[in-house]
DNA sequence: GGCCTTGTTGTGCAAGTGTATAAATAACCT
DNA sequence: AGGTTATTTATACACTTGCACAACAAGGCC
């Protein structure tokens, strides 16, 4: 048997494909992102992230300065799917203020804004928010979006309903609301069996009604 | 000069004290909490807990079989300690079960609870909940019976104010309150100065009258 | 006091970490 | 097709990690 007829040589070199830089960088993130996800900050390791994308370690170096920029990034580019998801359910042309409002509350908390995965990242990043400026920068920008996000909803609703509202009774009821879709959003995703379809979405509604003092419309009435 | 004399021998070994067995692992649980909360998961290496707690690393294993049992008695502990303090505002012997409300929402949204440390812990450790049952089943504890505590609470509001609730309203209240006094706090140990004092519990107990349908009562009431 | 228990230290080790860098090769250009 | 480039692999390295274990000494007991 001549070994140069061999078919898979012993030290055979990997293939590889060249892709696209944005691409690649991409694939990264993502894979930084499912790491970190099921293995937390600790078992994000270069070569983990490297194996799940597809590539090898040495990569990660071409396109990311070292390991703390691309978890910067991956971070920063999570904040920016969840706020533009969140605001997305806005966007409705010909709907009224609360129509809006209530289909806003809706969707932040259902499938896919209600996932165990976004909110195992979401608060493996924000437990390192406290020591580090640069995630504490990316969560701040996006928390205040939402926020304001809120407060000019509930502006519309107030103004369609033609009450008066001056800004610090506005800002304190985006803040209760804001923070009622938080810790409802917290519980379906840490324990989203625990309640039947839509049952955190009609809570929400409820409650926030409740905090505007809105009689309550009968398309979102249990029977 | 006799070296025998030497005050400062080169090679001497480090002096220490024997603790109580209890205390040492006090010691080290909070030394361990510590580092979690400046460090992350990641930065909380058994040197790293051993040299805050005052010890040398190889005492550890005298104590806890591994790191990970180390790690989950400690988020056990704070847990325990949060939930603790958190319903520790509850026991108000002579108080209107409206004004033990009230007093619950308070505590929880001012100092000691609102604080950035406590936070961070339960971020981080939250993170890795998804992955780890031991961590998941010590927050579920945790969480119901806070709610519990809460559901507790708004039936003895509803009853003194003689209104009826049956069990799904008054789990959904129990819900809906939950959240609000979660997001409440996220937002008030990520962002404290955003808020001035009092304010957030203000927001709180605002948001919570609305939700169970109650008139304010003079004493929270703004002027 | 001297011994004995065991809490505590110090050292060693294999595995894994992030980073640096040389070698290889896929894809583009003419 | 052949040469060129820069994407990708592979290897090396200094360092850290969790863990194991032997030596040591602090404090109680007689």
């Amino acid at each position: 048997m001549p070994d140069t007829a061999d078919p898979a040589p012993m030290n055979a070199r990997r293939k590889f494909r060249r892709e696209g830089e944005e691409r690649r960088r991409q694939d990264l993130i993502e894979a930084t992102l499912d790491c970190v996800a099921e293995y937390g900050l600790q078992g994000a390791t270069l070569r983990t992230i490297a194996l799940r994308a597809g590539v090898t370690a040495g990569l990660i170096r071409h396109y990311f300065p070292g390991k703390e920029e691309l978890l910067q990034e991956a971070y920063t580019a999570l904040v920016g799917r969840m706020t533009e998801q969140a605001k997305a359910a806005l966007v409705m042309e010909d709907a009224s203020p609360r129509q809006r409002l209530a289909a806003f509350i809706t969707a932040n908390l259902n499938a896919p804004i209600i996932d165990a995965r976004v909110f195992s990242l979401w608060a493996t990043f924000l437990g390192r928010a406290g020591a580090d400026p640069t995630l504490a920068r990316a969560h701040s920008e996006g928390y205040l979006g939402f926020r304001n996000e809120v407060e000019a909803v509930v502006a519309e609703v107030l103004a369609a309903e033609q009450r008066k509202a001056d800004a610090s009774e506005l800002r304190h009821h985006a803040i209760a609301i804001n923070a009622v879709i938080d810790g409802l959003w917290i519980e379906g995703c840490l324990a989203g069996e625990m309640f039947s379809s839509g049952e955190l979405a009609a809570i929400g509604i409820k409650a926030v009604e409740a905090e505007l003092g809105l009689a309550p419309l009968e398309q979102f009435q249990e029977k």
